[in-house]
DNA sequence: AAAAAAT
């Protein structure tokens, strides 16, 4: 890198003035003026006056997205008057459903004035940078303070020669310019969007009865409350502002795991709080250590590109998630968390505008949330460095694998400039712990500590659960009797718009279909029959997309209709009922459904329809069904006895007949480093079915790769 | 006989 420079020095030095004229035409004639940071904000605020680019942005995103739905849809002929709200009809097939014009757009307001952004905004950057040259001590200084994980000064590069008049003040003020810990001025506007929103913390005492086992060498204690440890000012004051009383099970042991410097292995469900139990430690650490060696990678790379050129951004954590949707709700759980840091979080996913993207990453980026595919095209475009990279996330593991992402999660760990194991930190979350994961934590993590977190979702008893068998020719109009019929246990029905007999906005209802025509079907019929529903699935638009599930969330439409792709990881409150219209045929993706609703300790409802296409899961729900103390029917109980003694020899019978793989488990864990789980493998191998008889249990952590051996290789559809 | 994910 720094070769670069000095071979290039003259069209470096001119690169520099053009920033410095540029930054005096900013500040309006002001010429280089440093901003104290305790008036950075009043700074910011007065560029807010309408017509500024501050203000600008921010209606960008407030009115193109989240927040602002209401604006947007308002303006839009294609909503509003004519009864329920729905997408389209009509542009089957046109691919794009719903709104007239404009491209999709993400622009977060996060940080703004701050940190990266004050460089834009502010002009007083490069007199900075000269201040380092003036003071030839003061990089040294910040070197102990903030590079004393990864020590080495590899990639930084030193300038000399056009040093130039430093400035005092900035060099007296510039420990707490740079102190990552200390909390930056609040700022009203962006606070009330952050947390206005409903609180999605999990604070619900029945949630302690929920068993959790920590293993692994030195283990460290794990917290009752988030005091306990002691993640500093910023954290704390979020975590109130969230509304947070106290930690989940899989924070309460997580957070201390992390906050260690462990590597960990979790199996947790989500809506068991998991995305805030890597998110605070994760965060709470980059306060503390501050950029390190990555704020002089960004600047370098800005000065060897230009102030227009290419602009590389080194994040210091990356979190993987299997579908769009989940990697934005985890974004909008960092922003809440990074709320006056100077940690900027971005997120990258396709299906969205990448030029878009780039931009926003261009203001920064610390904290990225990415699926695979997007950040592969990021690295190969030569936006993003993850040679800085000490934390590395990765969110519902087993989803990812499922759905093909291992060659380009491996492309992304392994054979590019991230930090190799041991260096980095690595947190891997998983529903299920199959070889494959196994595989994946024994190659990315190092002397971990495994932790499993029993069921939230099925076994917790805030779902009642109930089994119907309805033929396919039925289904349609069992559903209408469902929808008009369904009194939720335990629930007020709330009435509300011009049909009493109505689901209101506060009792969504998730309804699940096994393939993408059949939820555009259903949700036809449904709107035909005068109900306000949307749908989401895999070939609708992204904005489509996230527009139905903000009208599903905001209770527009309190009912989806939805394919697999809304089972995990979403988190949508107030979910009063999931119906499986169609029952999938694989049992974790159910008890992934029905954790759609009975979350944060609310009642739920789930329905499925069972007919004689479901045979392949009767042995596996009937199981669930028990563990979950609900009731069986009988049929379904006879049906699980014929099928079992049925020997079929279907891909299937080839897949779960070959009994529970305990030979299969036991080698793979015993050539995992420190797997910890070597107890738990025995208990598996004996009881098959694992912890029974925990409350909440630990289920079928094992089931999916406990059967046989070909899991990964041929799946259900031969593919 | 499928869904999801970069284009």
């Amino acid at each position: 890198m720094s070769h670069v420079a000095v071979e290039n020095a003259h069209g470096l030095d001119q690169q520099i003035a053009a920033l410095d004229l540029k930054s005096d035409a900013q500040g309006g004639g002001t010429g280089r003026r440093y901003i104290p940071p305790h008036l950075r904000n009043k700074e910011a605020s007065k560029n807010d006056s309408p017509g500024g680019w501050d203000v600008g942005r921010s209606n960008g995103y407030v009115n193109g997205f989240h927040d602002g739905r209401d604006n947007y849809m308002n303006g839009s002929n294609t909503f509003g008057n004519r009864g329920p709200v729905r997408n389209d009809r009509g542009g089957r097939g046109g691919g794009y459903r719903g709104r007239g014009s404009g491209s999709y757009v993400i622009q977060p307001v996060q940080n703004t004035g701050f940190g990266y952004d004050n460089k834009d905004a502010g002009g007083w950057n490069s007199s900075k940078d000269n201040a380092y040259n003036s003071f030839g001590g003061r990089s040294d200084r910040n070197k102990s303070a903030f590079y004393n994980d990864r020590g080495s000064s590899r990639g930084r590069y030193e300038r000399g020669g056009f040093g130039g008049g430093g400035n005092s003040r900035w060099v007296d003020d510039s420990r707490d310019e740079e102190d990552w810990s200390k909390p930056l001025t609040p700022n009203e506007r962006l606070e009330h969007e952050l947390f206005s929103g409903s609180n999605t913390g999990i604070n619900f005492e029945k949630y302690d009865d929920i068993p959790v086992e920590a293993t692994g060498h030195n283990c460290p204690q794990h917290i009752e409350s988030f005091h306990d440890v002691d993640m500093g000012e910023i954290i704390m004051g979020n975590i109130t502002l969230s509304r947070y009383s106290r930690p989940t099970p899989v924070q309460k042991y997580a957070i201390p795991i992390i906050k260690t410097k462990r590597d960990l292995m979790a199996c947790a469900q989500t809506g068991s709080g998991k995305t805030a139990a890597f998110l605070l430690p994760v965060l709470s650490q980059i306060y503390t250590d501050g950029p390190g060696e990555a704020l002089q990678a960004v600047k370098n790379s800005v000065q060897e590109n230009g102030r227009y050129g290419r602009r590389k951004q080194y994040p210091l954590s990356l979190v993987l998630a299997p579908t769009r949707e989940l990697a934005l709700q985890i974004y909008d759980e960092a922003r809440k968390f990074a709320y006056r840091s100077r940690v900027r979080p971005c997120v990258v996913y396709g299906g969205a505008d990448i030029g878009q993207q780039i931009r926003d990453l261009e203001r920064g980026c610390h904290l990225l949330v990415a699926t695979p595919g997007r950040l592969v095209d990021m690295m190969e475009r030569g936006k993003i460095g993850l040679d800085y990279c000490n934390y590395l996330v990765l969110d519902e593991a087993d989803r990812m694998l499922d759905m093909g992402f291992e060659p380009q999660i491996r492309r992304i760990v392994e054979q590019d400039t991230m930090p190799p194991k041991g260096l980095r930190q690595t947190m891997m979350f998983s529903a299920t712990f199959p070889k494959e994961i196994q595989i994946l934590a024994r190659d990315f993590l190092e002397d971990y500590i495994f932790l499993a977190v029993g069921r939230v979702g099925s076994t917790s008893e805030n779902i009642t659960q109930k089994v119907v068998w309805v033929e396919e020719s039925d289904k349609r109009s069992f559903l209408l009797d469902l929808l008009n019929a369904t009194v939720i246990p335990g629930e007020v029905q709330d009435n509300t718009g011009e049909n009493s007999e109505k689901p209101g906005k506060d009792s969504l209802t998730l309804v699940f279909v096994e393939t993408k025509k059949g939820a555009d079907a259903l949700e036809d019929f449904l709107y035909r029959e005068g109900y306000a529903c949307t749908s989401i699935h895999g070939d609708r638009s992204q904005r489509d997309r996230e527009e139905a599930l903000h009208q599903f969330r905001s209770g527009r439409c309190p009912i989806l209709v939805a394919t697999a792709v809304a089972a995990r990881g979403l988190d949508i409150c107030n979910v009063k009922h999931v119906i499986n219209f169609d029952l999938p045929s694989d049992i974790e993706e159910y008890v992934h459904r029905i954790g759609r609703t009975g979350r944060v300790g609310n009642l739920g409802l789930a329905t499925s329809f069972f007919n004689d296409k479901n045979g392949n899961i009767t042995k596996d729900l009937l199981d669930i069904l028990v563990e979950a103390k609900q009731e069986v029917p009988s049929w379904l109980e006879s049906l699980a006895y014929e099928h079992q003694h049925k020997g079929s020899n279907r891909g299937r019978a080839k897949r779960f007949s070959g009994g529970f793989g305990a030979r299969d488990y036991r080698q793979t864990s015993s050539s995992t480093t420190n797997g910890g789980f070597g107890s738990r493998g025995s208990r598996n191998a004996g009881g098959n079915r694992g912890f029974g008889g925990a409350k909440g249990g630990f289920g079928n952590f094992y089931s999916s790769d406990g059967y046989g051996g070909n899991y990964s290789q041929v799946d259900w559809w031969g593919n």
